[in-house]
RNA sequence: GCUCGGGUGGUGGAAUGGUAGACACGGAGGACUUAAAAUCCUCUGACCUUUAAAAGUCGUGUGGGUUCGAGUCCCACCCCGAGCACCA
């Protein structure tokens, strides 16, 4: 390895010294402090945000820097462009994964993060990025967690959490029980472990009453479809009806369906073998040992087992239990079968086995009936008719149309028309160590009172033991001290709640923080909330589609309804940054052992050449291979750039480079708004290269090219503007304006087609129609294609091209 | 199965319906050098004809279509990636 280095770094050229010049400059700006962000004065406001990292143990590689590259040159440029510009970072040290390091290592999660905060601040400085670190946040800041838990006791008031004993996610590994969120495939997305559903205490935060505004407001946000898709495919809106239907004997049995119109082809009934309805009507059911068996069965089976594709659907006939369908009176079959969810819908369904392909499935099996009521030409034995038609074997309503017919029957079946959502409420406890204490207390004769706001924030108690139990009760429940205490209400003896938040918790709002990080009183103090929201542009990576950026924006809600923010959605652009692959094409990890360290890349080639090259490598949202030789162009590029400050003299520029360089600039400043670095810094390639074949370039046109250049390699090009004979720093000059005048071209080069084909061009100062076309027809390679044919038409594109279409 | 992306040289990629392959990497040849590195210059999609110059044909996953003109728009299909999924 250290040969393979050895070997690259002959390959620069030593034309500059990157490690004193990067290394002075970051110095420098420390000292001087350009990157403060201040309030007030009549700038607007441009906020700028990375999505903050989780500080693990391993430290960054190249990949993480990306999209922190990014909005660097972002920033820059807008603070350049006359904005007042907020630029922090922070770091999100909660949850399983500092608290996995800490045991594995076996330091305390608090010392751990210390560490690890430092090795990641460490690695972020030398690449020369311009975040005000007085804004810096911690998510286990006691300080910081205060106005978490501040926030939970918000809703906690509002009505919008609650205690639940449901069966939850809980990952045997971890030991802890997880929101649907924290699932990958019925796997606990940290450990792969299979999860199991078990009965748990939780506390439950109510996001699904947001999921409508969830919903809704994603169309005005600027953010890449795929991750508008994700979270609408999470949030799994659907239409349907709510139907109800008697059991004989009393009770009743409500099914959620989005086909209420194929009502009269229910043949029977299904509910959930998990389904509360059962126990009450278990003395009537007359196979009873066969049915409960069955319960048995599916409740050992774990929710993959349960799903798999192509599994067989299985199910068992509630003897002497039959339901009435409310559409004709008839008496239908009640089952219960493995392929209804508990969780979805009502848990029941009525089964159409003729418009339905799992209903199908099963009564084929079972040789349940079918019955078709949608378009006699679809009736088939092979499989069901989705699709919509014309209503038959539906009394009255034969003849109509299934889909305009929803309403009506719906009504007529006393049904009501409602909205399902597949998003489910947040399991918001942890049955763990490392998270904000869950600030409230129960009291055997108040009930759960919430910890007064006064007394927040309650710090979780520093212990020597956190090991999870595994018993469903945090390890904060065997510290007898912490546990016990006073009710707030009636003084009485009281335990504390002993779950903590998830690691997602503390992620919710952190960029409301960033707008005042100091503040002891609120959250945010209203006037710099209202100055600096919401946030302009967000960066981060895809991972978090549908879970951090779903909880934060129910959690911004929440924060606009109670008041404390003035914009009802955090964040308006959103872009995520592609993944850098290893030089093997995989997924960068030590696993693989492709893992490329961006200090070594610093060391040997600068952090300007690694944040040019990351930023040249393609399109920014594109998953993308590293390759050091190819980044090494990108070295040589600033090597150029640096060599073509020999060439200034007081020459006066020529008039095609100065059209090429208010091209550039205009290039440059749309491409960085737009996120296409890539092309941003081609054009400045193409006008490098323009100006390097010239004998000299005079100064100002150099200066120009220094200051579009300033955002991408901000320690060379302030190292150049201080060699010019600036004093003050080129990160605190304006951005070049472009002369559209000067963009317009006196001579055109004119494509001439035949046929569609290229056949020639053409030079010309006149632009003229008639003038091209004469001109065009004249030219001899253009003429031997023209001479014997018919010109049926001639096309002028002005300033372009010509085409001839000719006939023969 | 549904939804959303994407398929362009040896490689990363560029192209408001109007010169496909910008820019860069890699490669070949040359200059400089005692030599190497670095640097600079020239060439570099495929095929084909010709001594050569030059020209021609093909070419953006496949097959159709619209258009004077398609990488770009429309239809069908194939492949790759992402999200959702026994969701009623």
């Amino acid at each position: 390895m250290k040969k393979k280095a050895s070997k690259s770094v002959s390959k620069i050229s030593s034309v500059y010294d990157h490690l004193k010049i990067e290394k002075k400059w970051q110095a420098d700006w420390k000292k001087s402090g350009i990157y403060k962000t201040k309030e007030g004065g009549k700038k607007p406001k441009a906020y700028v945000l990375d999505m903050f990292p989780y500080p693990s143990g391993s430290g960054l590689h190249v990949g993480h820097p990306k999209g922190y590259i990014a909005t660097d040159v972002f920033a820059r440029f807008k603070r350049m462009s006359g904005f007042n510009v907020l630029h922090p970072m922070g770091w999100d040290a909660f949850g399983l994964p500092a608290e996995e390091f800490a045991l594995k290592n076996k330091i305390h999660p608090s010392i751990a993060v210390k560490t690890n905060v430092k090795c990641y601040k460490d690695q972020l400085s030398i690449l020369g990025f311009c975040y005000d670190w007085d804004r810096e946040v911690n998510t286990t800041d006691p300080e910081y967690y205060k106005w978490t838990q501040w926030a939970f006791l918000q809703m906690h008031k509002k009505g919008l959490t609650y205690e639940s004993h449901e069966p939850i996610n809980w990952c045997p590994s971890c030991k802890t029980g997880l929101a649907n969120e924290d699932l990958d495939n019925g796997k606990c997305e940290r450990c792969g472990s299979i999860v199991e559903k078990k009965p748990i205490r939780q506390w439950v935060i109510g996001i699904t009453k947001y999921a409508d505004r969830l919903l809704s407001d994603l169309d005005a946000l600027d953010w890449p479809n795929s991750i508008k898709e994700s979270q609408k495919n999470w949030i799994g809106r659907s239409e349907g009806s709510e139907l109800t239907f008697e059991i004989k004997g009393g009770e009743s049995v409500s099914v959620f369906t989005t086909r209420p119109d194929t009502i009269f082809g229910v043949t029977y009934l299904v509910l959930a073998p998990e389904h509360h309805l059962i126990e009450k009507i278990k003395p009537r059911i007359e196979n009873w040992d066969k049915v409960q068996s069955f319960i048995k069965d599916v409740a050992k089976k774990t929710q993959i087992e349960r799903t798999a594709e192509g599994k067989e659907k299985t199910g068992v006939h509630l003897s002497g239990i039959s339901a009435v369908n409310p559409a004709n009176g008839e008496k239908v079959p009640v089952w219960i079968a493995d392929y209804v969810l508990a969780d979805y819908g009502t848990g029941a369904v009525m089964a159409v086995p003729a418009h339905d392909e799992r209903d199908f499935v099963f009564a084929k099996k079972y040789n349940l009936p079918i019955m078709a009521v949608i378009g006699s030409e679809h009736v088939s034995d092979e499989k069901a008719y989705t699709g919509g038609g014309t209503l038959i074997n539906s009394g009255k309503f034969n003849g109509k149309d299934s889909e305009s017919v929803i309403k009506e029957i719906t009504k007529f079946c006393n049904g009501k028309l409602v909205v399902r959502y597949k998003l489910r409420d947040w399991v918001f406890s942890r049955q763990r160590y490392w998270g904000e204490p869950i600030p409230l207390v129960h009291c055997a004769s108040c009930g759960v009172v919430p910890v007064p706001e006064k007394e927040l924030p309650l710090k979780l108690p520093n212990v020597k033991f956190y090991e999870p139990t595994g018993t469903g009760e945090s390890p904060l429940a065997a510290i007898d001290k912490w546990v016990n205490t006073k009710c707030p209400q009636c003084k009485g003896p009281a335990k504390r709640e002993t779950n903590t938040m998830p690691q997602w918790a503390g992620s919710c709002w952190y960029y409301l923080r960033y707008m005042d990080p100091k503040n002891k009183k609120m959250l945010v103090d209203p006037k710099k909330e209202k100055y600096w929201s919401p946030v302009d542009v967000y960066v981060g990576g895809t991972e978090h589609a549908t879970r951090h950026l779903i909880y934060a924006r129910f959690w911004h809600k929440f924060l606009y309804d109670i008041g404390v923010v003035s914009q009802s959605e955090p964040f308006t652009q959103l872009r995520n940054q592609g993944l850098i692959m290893g030089p093997d094409g995989q997924k960068m990890s030590k696993r693989f052992g492709n893992v490329v360290n961006p200090d070594d890349i610093v060391k040997l080639y600068g952090a300007d050449s690694l944040r040019v090259y990351e930023m040249f490598m393609g399109p920014f949202e594109q998953a993308i291979s590293w390759s050091t030789d190819n980044m090494l162009g990108s070295r040589r590029f600033i090597e150029r750039v640096w060599r073509l400050k020999q060439k200034i003299s007081k020459d006066s520029v020529k008039k095609d480079t100065e059209q090429l360089l208010h091209k550039t600039i205009k290039k440059v400043g749309q491409d960085i708004q737009g996120f296409s670095h890539n092309t941003a810094i081609s054009s400045m390639m193409i006008l490098l290269n323009a100006l390097e074949s010239e004998a000299s370039v005079d100064k100002k046109t150099y200066e120009t090219l220094l200051l579009i250049l300033a955002p991408f390699t901000p320690h060379i090009t302030d190292d150049l503007w201080s060699q010019l004979g600036h004093k003050k720093s080129i990160h605190l000059e304006v951005w070049p304006t472009y002369d559209e005048s000067k963009l317009i071209s006196d001579s055109f080069k004119i494509m001439i087609q035949v046929n569609g084909k290229i056949r020639g061009s053409l030079e010309t100062n006149n632009p003229e129609e008639a003038f091209v076309i004469k001109a065009a027809k004249e030219k001899p390679e253009i003429k031997k294609y023209l001479d014997g044919n018919e010109i049926i038409k001639e096309i002028y594109v002005k300033n372009k091209l010509v085409n001839f279409v000719v006939k023969g």
